[in-house]
DNA sequence: GTCTATATATAGATAGAC
DNA sequence: GTCTATCTATATATAGAC
């Protein structure tokens, strides 16, 4: 019993549908025939549209990272640009936590990623930044993008309170904030990347750009 | 040809064998089999000290965490504390990166993770942060050292820089330092944490003690 | 371009002998 | 406590018919 007139496969709908079960069920669940079923096809079908699974899961990455905003680099305000930058970055990749580790595998040949690179460094560097400078911040807001999306802070914590009290005293209420997992996540990203763009602009100031910060008060 | 008089098997021997094939070769690399070869027997030995696999990469995780030093804590400044705490975590995660990904699971059941944050959340109550800020901080700095141990910026990047040139302009230099990967990451870390910390000090002196701040200039 | 059939490999885990 | 033998499942990928 053939399926008449289906859809046919193509590759925009492969990685959408892979995403969907990456998302849902995790990155060891995407099988070529699990993928395949959710399709309406057999895995063997997949082969004509992609050479590879890996192929399929660069596909998935590149398309997730295509998502991220770079285009506040354009402007001349280059903490407001990095911290437009973090939150859709974090908005990208927390949409798809699954998939992130196989992001951190490296920018690899990914277009998406390499373009990203190459917006946020280009656009420090223009705003004065060294250039080792520029790719060391880049690189410290990556990591706490990354880390972020990877793993909150509450996920994991079985149900029962109780159970943590009796060794672990201070847990009893940092536990409790796990029912807000959400809340916490984001308010933990927001004070880290708050606390992060503090500091960097204190360094511009003090090393890039002492002249124009020092006018006022000396 | 039985091995005669061998080293039996230990749960600790599993444990370090298991670690060494992770950072050798990958989380995907470690079969049952693949293990058991390792230490000279077959599989289903290894089921006589642990009931599955999971409890195995759990025992792996809870390895990894409990070599990270919180002592810091035990002391009043607790800025220093947590710089500290961020540079022993670093050094835990950064020395077995592959099984990041699975430690970032969440704390679960296993006892170091959960050690860890509380030790880190009461320092930080004791220091007068308020609870529900002592979490956030904890987390923030928990995804910053997640993600610089999960990937690298330079990972990834091909040999080739003219591969890059065309397309990314700003990533020719980028790119060159790729060749100090090492070196890139630790100036990365270093000066994201500066930041950070930098920030957390100026919150908690707008915030939780602003009389002894306020002390000097008015 | 999708299909059936299959090659090849590998996985985690158990039963029961020694 | 380790072994052999095996169960069950699942994987990626290819050949060749339609």
């Amino acid at each position: 019993m053939p399926r008449p007139r289906q859809p046919r496969l193509t590759r925009q709908l492969i990685v959408e549908t892979a995403t969907a079960v990456i998302d849902a069920e995790g990155l060891p669940a995407l099988s070529t025939r699990r993928l395949a079923a959710e399709l309406g096809v057999r895995g063997p079908s997949l082969y004509n549209h992609f050479a590879t699974k890996d192929e399929i899961l660069d596909a998935v990455a590149d398309t997730v990272t295509g998502a991220v905003d770079t285009s506040g680099f354009a402007s001349r305000d280059w903490a407001a640009a990095l911290r437009d930058w973090a939150w859709s970055y974090r908005r990208a990749l927390t949409a798809h936590p699954n998939i992130v580790p196989y992001l951190a595998q490296g920018p690899g040949r990914r277009p998406a990623a390499l373009a990203m690179a190459d917006a946020v460094y280009g656009g420090l560097v223009r705003a004065g930044w060294p250039p080792a400078r520029a790719t060391h911040i880049g690189a410290a807001l990556r990591y706490f993008v990354a880390g972020s999306a990877l793993g909150s802070f509450a996920r994991g914590f079985v149900e029962d309170p109780e159970l943590y009290a009796a060794h672990y005293p201070h847990l009893r209420q940092a536990h409790r904030l796990a029912e807000h997992q959400q809340s916490v996540d984001e308010g933990a990203f927001a004070l880290g990347l708050d606390a992060l763009l503090h500091g960097l602009v204190a360094e511009y100031a003090r090393t890039v750009d002492p002249v124009e910060s020092a006018r006022p008060s000396g």
